[in-house]
Formats: structure tokens, sequence, C-alpha cells
DNA sequence: CCAAAAGTGTTATTGATACACCCATGC
DNA sequence: GCATGGGTGTATCAATAACACTTTTGG
């Protein structure tokens, strides 16, 4: 690719590149994809493309994640336009980076010959990747982990119901570090955000949880 | 202009556009400068510009500032980028907003021929703005008043010295709220990021206040 | 001496933290 | 009956909010 002229101006190439989120084996993990082209052919890369010219942004994020990972419907927002004009050495791009959140337990499986073109890597061991995708990771991580302590952002990641427990090791997950059993369901509770769903967790050898879920899909400020 | 294509992709444009605040006469203001073309011609709107090749979305902000301002060494930050298909009617472009702090003792007096092409407005009276500049703007004002409870971002709109009186007249004016003067002073002394500077205000009929300014120019959250 | 802004502490309330034991179930 | 996670309350500490009078200067 190369850039192209009007009038004077040269114009960038424009692109959205995600960073998708989920839980997993007790890890923030983010999905990763194979480079099949030049540059960095076969690095790791954040799934992304090209904005087609009739697409909003938030739309070209949303067919991204159709095309690259096959759901739809999950939780998303604009991070950050990251453009420093080497940041591909082909031309000049700059990428508008979003944030997506799924359910571990809403992801389709992979067929198996796409497999190897797709892994789901903990955000603190990174493998090298393509571009300055490991900067716009990093900056994702931050920006999740800072919005966990004051939003129920968090929702985006849990499944329709869910454990107490479970809430709990999400936002320790997240932010990496224990929190007090007691303290954290009384601060879950009393944000009113959660309701009961009368129905109980009966796996597992030990006494059964209530599940919970929440009352709106709105993410809030708390 | 016009959209160019290049293998099939066909790019939009990319501009930069910034949100200058300042307060004057209590009230947080932005700049707006008069359109001089088609469309939205003699609409007021945000100071912008496309970005060049080689320079980053910082740089290009630094540019806008410089080339329709005349200021340069402020704080900025990048604020969101918008993208709707429709938000030029000419063609697609897609803009990095900024916010953009200067104190106003800093402004430069605007030349007399420019005057009538540049105006501050209280960001509560907007005139009729071009493209979706209204939005850009109560967007950034939304972020600013947010940040300014969390941060010591009112650093931008200070005077390098200035009384603790003025500091809480800040506050007040972004917020629009009225604080408690003695919690007001107890707090941000706490912070540590304040000096004396052994200096005293004399103007005025009253007692002389004891002149302040910020030990660094670091923004970093409370 | 009057007007105008500077400067200064204490109390009450609220929210955050620390902490340990009994309960219901499956095996 | 034992291992496993579920479920519960209180006391302390820290941060925030409410509140009014004296001081210093210029005119």
């Amino acid at each position: 690719m190369v850039n192209t002229k009007y009038e004077g101006f040269e114009t960038p190439g424009v692109t959205v590149d995600l960073v998708l989120f989920t839980v997993n084996e007790s890890r923030l993990k983010v999905m990763l994809v194979k480079r099949v082209e030049e540059p960095f052919r076969s690095d790791w890369s954040l799934p992304g493309g090209f904005i087609e010219l009739g697409e909003s942004l938030d739309a070209a994020a949303q067919r991204v994640l159709v095309e690259k990972v096959g759901v739809s419907d999950v939780y998303m927002e604009q991070l950050y336009t990251f453009g420093k004009p080497k940041r591909d050495p082909r031309s000049r791009v700059i990428t508008v980076a979003y944030i997506a959140l799924i359910p571990w337990q809403s992801l389709p499986q992979p067929a198996s010959e796409k497999i190897i073109d797709l892994t789901w890597s903990p955000v603190d061991h990174l493998p090298k990747l393509a571009f300055d995708h490991k900067e716009i990771v990093n900056y994702a991580v931050k920006r999740l982990r800072a919005k966990v302590s004051y939003s129920n952002i968090v929702y985006g990641l849990m499944p329709k119901q869910f454990r107490l427990s479970e809430l709990q090791s999400m936002y320790e997950c997240i932010i990496d570090d224990k929190l007090d059993k007691r303290n954290f369901r009384k601060r879950m509770l009393a944000t009113g955000l959660l309701k009961e769903t009368g129905k109980k967790d009966t796996a597992g050898a030990h006494r059964p949880a209530m599940l919970y879920q929440f009352k709106s899909k709105e993410i809030v400020f708390l």
C-alpha cells in the first residue's frame, strides 16, 4: 500500500485494531492473530482492518470483530488513536484502537484449520507483536485496570449468570490482587446493580451458591 | 476534496481538531474560528487541519495550535476520534480531537484584522457550530469536568503564580459549583503539589495573599 | 472605620478496611 | 466425617463535609 494524494494532501490509511480481552484459567488474556503477509509476517498482531468509506469507526470495529472472531454483541469502546509516522514500515497508517470484552464462555470454538492462526495471550506474557501493537495492548490493559475500579465494566466479561465468588475472581484477575470476600460482597450488593436469580449452582462438592445476574447491561460509573 | 483510492481502499481524510479551553470572566470558554469556505461558510468551528504524512497526531495538533492560535507549550491530550461517515458533507473525513488548556494570561493579543475570525465562547452557550463540532465540544467538557475531580489538570489553566482563592475559583468555574474555602485549602495543600513562593499579592484593598506555584508541571491522578 | 478578601480548626458523618467462624453439600 | 467453597457482622480508621469568626490591608 502506498499513500495517495489529492489536492496536495497525501492521505494516510486508517485502520481499526481490537484489543479483545477475556479471562480464562484465572488470567487476563488478549486475542492475537498470526500475520500472513509482510511486514511482520508470522508475527502475532491484533485483529484489525481498514475502515470502509461508508462505515463509522464503531461499525468498522464491529465488523472486524465479526469477521475475525465470529462474535457480535460484546462490550466495545474506543481506546485511543495511534499515529506515529513510522508505525507501519510500508506507508502512513493511523489506527483507531478499540477495547472489547468477551466472556470466555461466549467464545465460539475456532475451526481446527484456523486454530494455529489465533491465540489468547496472557497480558503480562505477550510474545513479540507486530507494529506498535505491544504499546497498544499495554495502554489497553492500563485503561481496563483503571476502569474496573470505578465502573462496572467487568459486566462485559461475565457470563449471564454467575456466583459472587466468580465475580470476585474476575476482579482479582484483572487487577492482579486479592480482595476481601465480605467487603467485596457488601460493596457489590450495595451498588444495586445485581439481582438474585433464585437459582443455585449445585456443581461441586460444597454448599450450593446463589446465582446472580446484572439488572441491566449498562456500564455506569460508581 | 474527494476521497482517493488505492488497491481498492478508498481512504478517508484525517484531520485533528482542537478544543482549546481557557477561563475568563469566571466562565469556561472554548476557542472558535470562523469558517471562510464552504461547507458551513461563516459558521463557527473548532480550529483544526489535515495531518501531514510525516507528522504524528500529537505533532499535528501542536502545529494547528501554533498556526491558528500562535501559542505552544500548553497542556494537550488526545480526546477521542470522531468518524461518522457523513460528518463532513463533502467526503469522508475522520478527525482526532484534542483537548488543550491555556491560561487566559498566556494568550497573545490577536492582531486586529484577525479578531472577527476568532472568538471565545462560554461552553454552555455555544453558537451553531460546523460539522459535529458541538458534539465534540460537549464531549470535551464532560471529560474536563470529570478529570478536574481526580487529577491536577487545572494546572494547564493557571498562571505561573496565583492565590489559593484564584485556584479555587478555577475549580468552581469548571465544575460550575461552589466549594468550601477551608476544605479546599486543606485538600490542595495536602496534595503536596504546591509550594509557597514567599511573595504576596498586594493588589486590592484587602489583606495581601500568599502566592503559590506548582512544584512541577506534571499532571497526576490524585 | 469600613469594605474586601485572606486565613484558620473542630466536629460529625460517611465510607473503607480488617478480621474469623459456621453452613450446606458431595464424596 | 471430611474437604470444599458459601455465606455472614462488627469494630476501627480514614476521608469527607459542614460550619463562622478574626486578620490585614487600601481607601
